[in-house]
DNA sequence: GCCCAGGGAATCG
DNA sequence: CGATTCCATGGG
């Protein structure tokens, strides 16, 4: 019996880019631009050949409502890479990763994410993210989902010693626990404006401006939050010494073009290391 | 051994 | 107040 799925036509997309540009943590690869992954409890495998994404397993409504909403499939790209093309880097960018499209993750799993993102390296952070899944999440399709910040909450720090998570496990049982218990509401979060957004998740231990940012940006699709990381940084003292063009809006859609552009192409002279694996 | 990683908290002048 | 230092862990 064949299974089901669903074909869409996708100009100028990037399911790789997209799924692999240190936005999200938790897709892998499973063949030849096909890429596993779990989204609010939903398991799904999805492949790209040209400009046809095809979803598997997947059916009408759920298409509608969990993919298509977490691929940003309403978003106009075309018209924010026309705006950023003004500028010769963020043009260059644009034409290297243009077909990036930001996720809408859930907004705790990005939280504790970034969290964990803090002073360490995209390889380990998706290390520690599967071991968290593997251990705290509910089994789901082929692989384990997010642990609830409920789930999370209630563990001890030494339950959490086999994530390997260093300093960061203290932050993530902080952050699971005032979820969880209201002090910081997530579902109140999008209708406040940036700064008191950002000074709400920011009442965890180990969430500063940076990863407050990364949490809007990637878990509340909050388009003008623009993280700044060591990446960034260097970018912004190498070609924007005079500050970043206030045309380039969104920001934020801007910044990951320029972080995935920076680190895949122009590593630069002093570059930390060079990604070899492509 | 040294440096760094999608930083932030604690401590020090 | 700004500027260092420390924090765990792993790869280059």
């Amino acid at each position: 019996m064949p299974a089901q799925f669903i074909e869409i036509t996708l100009p100028g997309f990037s399911l790789a880019d997209t799924l692999d540009c240190g936005q999200a943590f938790r897709w892998k690869e499973t063949g030849e631009n096909t890429f596993s992954g779990i989204h609010r409890g939903h398991f799904l495998t999805v492949s790209q050949q040209g400009d046809r994404i095809r979803f598997d397993g997947v059916t009408e409504e759920e298409f509608a409502g969990i993919w298509a909403p977490y691929f940003d499939l309403d978003t106009d790209y075309d018209s924010m890479k026309a705006v950023f093309s003004a500028d010769p880097v963020l043009k260059e960018a644009c034409g290297f990763c243009g077909g990036i499209r930001l996720l809408r993750q859930d907004p705790w799993e990005a939280l504790c994410s970034f969290i964990i993102s803090q002073n360490n390296n995209i390889p380990r952070i998706k290390g520690i993210i599967d071991r968290l899944c593997r251990q705290l999440g509910e089994p789901c399709g082929e692989d384990f989902a997010f642990p609830s910040p409920e789930r999370l909450a209630a563990c001890s720090l030494e339950e959490l010693a086999p994530l390997r998570a260093g300093f960061r496990a203290k932050y993530i049982l902080d952050a699971a626990q005032k979820v969880a218990d209201g002090t910081v509401d997530l579902t109140k979060i999008p209708a406040l404006p940036m700064v008191e957004a950002r000074e709400s998740l920011m009442q965890i231990k180990g969430v500063g401006v940076k990863v407050a940012e990364c949490a809007l940006l990637y878990g509340f699709h909050r388009l003008d939050a623009f993280p700044v990381d060591t990446w960034i940084k260097k970018a912004l003292a190498e070609y924007y010494p005079d500050g970043f063009p206030a045309f380039a809006e969104p920001r934020g859609v801007a910044q990951q073009f320029l972080f995935h552009y920076i680190r895949q192409v122009r590593p630069g002279a002093n570059s930390p290391q060079q990604d070899t694996s492509r």
